[in-house]
DNA sequence: GATGAATGAGTCTTCATTCAT
DNA sequence: CATGAATGAAGACTCATTCAT
């Protein structure tokens, strides 16, 4: 039963509840370090039951990562050629700030993969995701050479938007430990920061 | 025989391997992930004998993160009141890079520590991290009260670098995916980016 | 649900089709080494609905079982008294090893219980079987007595032609390993070989 | 630990008393229907520590059929051209005959693998087997020629050979529960019978 | 200091079977 | 008649750890 869409409302409900639950584990242990039963008692299924649904471990890992990889470039996608280059910059960091506030368990389960050396992903990584990132290079390299960017390797420049608002989500155990507990709240503080951070990093020199 | 110091040639050998192997393993597949196996083929000691410099794999996996938040620390620590702010934090970011090209899996098993909520070192996390990111976050506001950097969070701003930094090293090889391969050269480029950026963020408006 | 007759028309064709399938896999498989996985896939059934028309694995195979003995016997139940000795038992030959012709599934089922200890078959072979080959020994000792036979033990006698047939049947895959494959041909080539070997072997020495 | 030969005392008993109880359960249960908890009882040790002397199921299956071959082989092996063919071919049945009585197990355990279609040594049928069978076949064509033995085709006749003989080691129970019960010296008959009857079958016809 | 031997507790997975619809 | 849903028991195999030597 690994197969096209869900069919039942039984079928639909039980395998969403095993996906979050699966995501609750697999983004804190690791792929190595989830185990059936977690997860089993996660979704409130007995392991055999989950098996029912999805054929191995390995068929739920799967089948969580499958959909990321397409939700995780969404906000890069979106960047456009027109309107103020800082602006659309800007406005792509705090669209990603966002994924990890709304969906930082999705963060962590990529983080471990790539810390794992991507081992189920790495064909998109060198395929979807460069062509993407070829592609947006390109045309913050045309801004900068129109004298509305800083100039800056733009590669680069995406990786630190990447690092710096994935690790709101990734890293969100030790943010909190060293802000004194506030609720979600640092999220609002953290997009005033990226925004004028990178206003400031990227608005053309002089 | 975790006990104070290892006493013969052999002995500090056989634990720099051991450490050395747990890292490795600890360090891309997670706490969980990681199996005593891995372990004592990667140090070249069967899995009893290396139960006998390490009472358990928890003993392992604590020596390995014991040290670890000290080293991880330093570079924040030397960043000094005298000189011009943004060189000084310009040096602390180029620091920081350095640990994550030299340290790369130090730096994974840090990530991986607290991608899973930290249960090991939440202790050092509110204690002496967040002491030392309030004393620095101090000068820092201290340099802004004074004009000579641009006004925004401290705590946020230091978030930003070790996130930017250590993404060399946990996010390796999609950096390396993204990047046409090129060696360690992209560590380079990823300073030089990196200090421009921040001067460019740093530097005082007017 | 194993009573009586079916009923149906689509009764008797699953029915037939769950016993054949099953008669694939236990052969071959054995019954500890088959599934009713396997056997609801051969039959084109849902494993619940096999489970309708028989209660348990047990049930199948001994339904298939049950009429086994009996076919198996009716070879040796039609060698008779008149006509001539010689030409009577290579007739049994000929009948036996069309027998594993057509039903080599049937031949191997059996080898496959018999490997085992027989353990649901014990009953029958001291029963019908030894009483039937009690009989048709006596039969074979009163032609040997009669000088139309070759004097040689009668039990024995019906154990080689019970080997030399089944083991077309049950060691089909080495035969056709060793011979180059012919298709079904070989089964001329024995029935030629196993009439001039008995022949040879049953006629009177003078 | 399946390397080599076994080093120590320990070992070595072991590892016998493992393949020894593998033996019994493969040979009644057939592969599918074995169980590593009957072996590791039969062999008297715990199921871990069975695997910790083979690394899986099928490797100690590998273990028990990668000898078999060239011990079944041996009887046909030592069948020679000089000698009367006639007496060189009835040695050969004792031979064999004599290896169903001695290890009636093996017998099983390769008639086992046989009817499931020698998934595991289909290579060394078509291989090994195929050539000696080939060889044997050509030896016994010369006899024929030379008006020794009577004409036949030699290899149904080695067919009629291994049927006859592995008979009385595959088909045990039912041996015995037609026989009434005298313990192995059926066997003697069995001697007796079969070379009675290749001579009978095997003699030049005038 | 080191290793062979052993194991209890798990971990993933399969299987025969049941139940509700 | 038939299937989706569920499960207890067992099966193969792994793992951290222990013990004796």
């Amino acid at each position: 039963m690994n197969d096209a869409a869900p069919q039942t409302r039984i079928q639909r409900e039980n395998t969403a509840r095993i996906l979050d639950a699966a995501l609750d584990v697999f983004s804190t242990q690791g792929y190595g370090g989830a185990t059936l039963d977690q997860i089993a008692r996660g979704a409130g299924l007995s392991k055999p039951n989950l098996l029912y649904y999805f054929n191995s471990k390995a068929a739920i890992h799967t089948t969580l990562l499958a959909g990321l990889m397409q939700t995780w470039l969404d906000p890069l996608r979106a960047m456009r050629r027109d309107g103020d280059p800082v602006e659309e910059i800007v406005a792509y960091v705090l669209r990603k700030l966002d994924m990890s506030r709304i969906y930082p368990r999705e963060s962590r389960l990529f983080a471990n993969e790539i810390l794992q050396g991507a081992p189920r992903i790495m064909g998109q990584i060198t395929g979807d995701l460069r062509d993407l990132v070829d592609e947006k290079s390109a045309l913050i390299a045309t801004w900068q050479a129109a004298g509305q960017l800083a100039a800056m390797d733009p590669r680069h420049l995406i990786f630190s938007i990447w690092a710096t608002t994935q690790h709101y989500a990734d890293f969100d155990v030790q943010v909190r430990g060293i802000l004194h507990p506030e609720g979600d709240r640092h999220f609002d503080a953290a997009a005033v920061f990226l925004a004028d951070f990178y206003r400031g990093a990227l608005r053309p020199r002089v």
